[in-house]
DNA sequence: AAATTTAACTACATATTATGTAGTAAGCTA
DNA sequence: TAGCTTACTACATAATATGTAGTTAAATTT
């Protein structure tokens, strides 16, 4: 599937509308749970995929290079990280580890 | 796929933390789209397919049925909303809109 | 009231994605 | 240099998504 870059048409928005870029990209099987692995600092190859419950090689090859080339997330000597713009991206969404937790009470308490 | 409903295992976490359920939801093709649609009110399933660039009645189905199983949506007479619930989700990752503003800039001014 | 239209789906064949195993390449380690 | 380890790539199989063509039921028109 083409890269979800903001300003070119995208899954969702032929206009390219940055919030559908970014929709499709963090839609795609594991771009969310990669992101918020790393938010804690760098991860290898191997350390991501055994964090992400054993993703396959190939989709987490093909999920990194995605987000290198959307900015998210860059390449070091250690392995992977979040950019500055990606780290901006983990505080926006942070607070759903909280709101998971309260949306956990539904389920217990019907 | 199994739906992830928080504290059972789920694609990303055996343990079932809340927070694997809910990437693993909002991963899937089109949640977040259906959800983002829906922040400003109720719109019926073919309102939903035009909203999303034309999904497949067939993946609206399949989604539909997984947020209102997983609480984040309901139907109504006119069609879909977002539960108290999902609305309270919609608010955490509203931000996600300015963001994707931000983020367009660092494409345009490299 | 019968016929037509419309909305909301369902069925299914095709196409696209993801998985899982195996293998390759490059850099240490002994 | 021979054997590990890490980081991938290749590819066959399995799971998902798409798109077209129905089907069903309710509303509207005639």
């Amino acid at each position: 599937m083409a890269l979800p870059i903001p300003g070119t048409p995208v899954r969702g928005s032929k206009s390219g509308k940055p919030i559908m870029a970014l929709l499709d990209l963090l839609g795609r099987t594991w771009a969310l749970g990669i992101i918020w692995q790393l938010r804690q600092g760098t991860l290898s190859f191997s350390e991501l995929q055994a964090c992400c419950e054993n993703i396959s090689p190939t989709l987490l090859t093909t999920r990194l290079k995605e987000l290198q080339q959307t900015k998210l997330i860059e390449k070091n000597l250690q392995g992977y990280q979040l950019t500055s713009i990606g780290l901006g991206l983990f505080e926006v969404i942070s607070p759903l580890g909280q709101w998971a937790k309260q949306w956990q009470l539904s389920f217990e308490q019907p």
